[in-house]
DNA sequence: ATGAAAGCGCTAACAG
DNA sequence: CTGTTAGCGCTTTCAT
């Protein structure tokens, strides 16, 4: 292993000083035209780089966005498409600006050796943060990211912070909205599938579905709100449960599985006809889409398009060009019209990106199925 | 932005020096148990964590993979079943042990301002590096890598230097193997449909072609050797072509594509029928998997299970457990009994962490609607 | 078993 | 416009 070539090196093969070539590898100002380009030759001869954790050092780089997961993959698994939509995102905001990209996927604490999506910030690996998941109801980490003052955007609400940087569908009125929907059509007993337990983006559905029932003066029965897991073995024995509640006559489906037959099924075993002694509401990633044309209604939650925009927000902050926090919240969108039409079929992740590059004008995202 | 807690702080409230403070984080020997827990208290209480690049400066620090691609994902698309495949055996492997995954997805290298997948290493960014995609038949960006003597694995072949670390299969046979079993059913024309112009891949298809050819004493014609981008646009045109070259009555489709609708079309145009007037030889990266049940014969690629066995090689290199560089070669597996079943659908990313084999189910979308 | 001091490669003040 | 110098936070000799 060769010895490495420092500035010191490039300097004196130069004749000038560290810092003038510091200047011109950084371009900044105050060299002179022609000393620059024997600089810049001296560096390409040599194949000279800059130490990334020298440069840490001093001043703060940007070049480094952090990817963190507040819960771990075990616990709350990415949806496959969303991750490779993220890749594919990330890579077109981040890389073609020549950022590393660096992935926390089981931060492990030195300090605590628990659970710290943060220890990338702390250790100063990343000069920006973006954090994937849903957060825990009991989350403390986020304030400290936020206090550290570097760029960073949660993709998900923070109702417990609401300082907090993020970009996330309005799950509290998604709830709320399914469940007056439901209520207007007369139901009173009405079950709510959920998931995410223990993340706030769960809690905010289940104040959503209460406060709506407090609006009609219909008590809460917590027999009828059930948390399911996506990966769950037992998710149809669960939903068949739920289904099977004395008196039940509608479900909002806000789990955001997207799985028809699953429901179908569950629906037989409980004795239920989808759409006649049973009425449901089904939330989706995709827009315009029945993932269950049986259903009453659709609940379309715009999550890729909050994260685009928070995406590209966080890339301005990291420039320079924006102030953060950032704060993107969307509405979802409740569509009442069954809509035939099946889920959109993820593309090649190199249909993603050029189709994202040239997406420019439209935003339509007909290729990005969540 | 509060002041930063350094190794200094710790020294001076736990009472000892800093050299003792960085024995403790490092879990080296030589500090007295009771100091060693004090130590420990101060750092939780205080949220005390090292800083990465101060830490790289001096000593390697061995918790950060490299990712990076030799081609840009615009030039050779990965396949998007192998990213998701990857990233969670990435995962699996290195964030199990606490590692930072960087993904270097546009490299740009400072000096040269062209394509440098390099770049992560020589900036000391990543401390193990994963070589991703086939390299370009003039890549010398290997060879500085290897140089550089950290630990590292290319997924892919390197003919042009033979010590490089790759776990790749071997595509040269395949084309050997797959042409030689044409010619032996008694075909003499036998058209290529190949992919990866420019890279070590792609030319030794060419060469297995070719000396399959030779050994039969058949002249080569370029005409009836065509490279085909699996995003192309013009691709079933180029197919088509291919199939109508004069005197055609065997295909070796080494391109990879999976795309049994896309050849069944361009056989049709060409006036063909699949299994008579045009037999078939199709590469699978999926095993006893009939990609197109017309074909006469299919070619397995074990590409996952050369990256698995590599990766875990890389993983214990980085440990120590074992000396570089890495040779993982497989062949290539003939299976001329045409199955049927369909291509295998990608399970969700928790899932393969959780079973590690990732092909299971059947391509039926079972969350489409209607 | 611990402390003092040097220095990793770089950038930012401060001079010139 | 350019050079000198002093650290950034850590690890590592070399003393003690």
């Amino acid at each position: 292993m060769k010895q490495r070539c420092t500035i010191y090196d490039i300097a004196r093969k130069s004749g000038v000083s560290t810092k003038t070539v510091s200047k011109v590898i950084n371009n900044k100002p105050g060299v002179k035209e022609s000393t620059r380009q024997k600089v810049w030759e001296i560096i390409r001869e040599t194949g000279y780089y800059p130490h990334h954790g020298a440069r840490s050092l001093r001043g703060r780089v940007r070049n480094c966005v952090g990817v963190t997961l507040a819960p771990t993959l075990h616990q709350v698994p990415l949806n496959e498409d969303f991750l490779l939509w993220l890749f594919a995102k990330l890579s077109e905001v981040f890389s073609s600006r020549g950022a590393y990209i660096t992935f926390d996927l089981a931060p492990r604490s030195t300090a605590t050796l628990g659970n710290d999506y943060g220890r990338g910030v702390w250790e100063q690996v990343y000069d920006s943060c973006l954090v994937v998941g849903p957060l825990p109801s009991d989350d403390t980490v986020i304030k400290r990211i936020h206090a550290s003052g570097i760029p960073y955007l949660a993709l998900g609400q923070t109702a417990a912070f609401p300082e907090c940087s993020c970009a996330s569908v309005d799950f509290f009125l998604g709830a709320l909205e399914s469940t007056r929907f439901l209520l207007n059509r007369g139901h009173s007993r009405i079950a709510l599938l959920t998931a995410f337990e223990g993340y706030q983006a769960g809690a905010d559905r289940i104040r959503g579905y209460k406060q709506a029932l407090e609006e009609s003066g219909i008590p809460f029965d917590p027999e009828l709100v059930v948390y399911t897991d996506p990966t769950s073995k037992t998710r149809e024995e669960t939903v068949t449960k739920l289904m099977q509640q004395p008196g039940v006559t509608a479900l909002v489906e806000s789990s955001v599985a997207e799985d028809a037959g699953l429901l179908r099924s569950a629906a037989k075993k409980s004795g239920h006809v989808l759409g006649d002694s049973l009425e449901c509401l089904v939330w989706t990633y995709s827009k315009e889409v029945a993932v269950l044309p049986e259903a009453v209604a659709h609940m379309w939650l715009p999550v890729l398009d909050c994260s685009v925009e928070g995406i590209h927000q966080l890339a301005e902050w990291m420039d320079g060009t924006r102030e953060g926090p950032i704060h993107v919240v969307h509405d979802p969108v409740l569509s009442d019209a069954p809509r035939t039409g099946s889920l959109p079929k993820p593309t090649r992740v190199a249909e993603l990106l050029s189709h994202a590059v040239l997406r420019e004008e439209s935003k339509d995202s007909k290729n990005t199925g969540v």
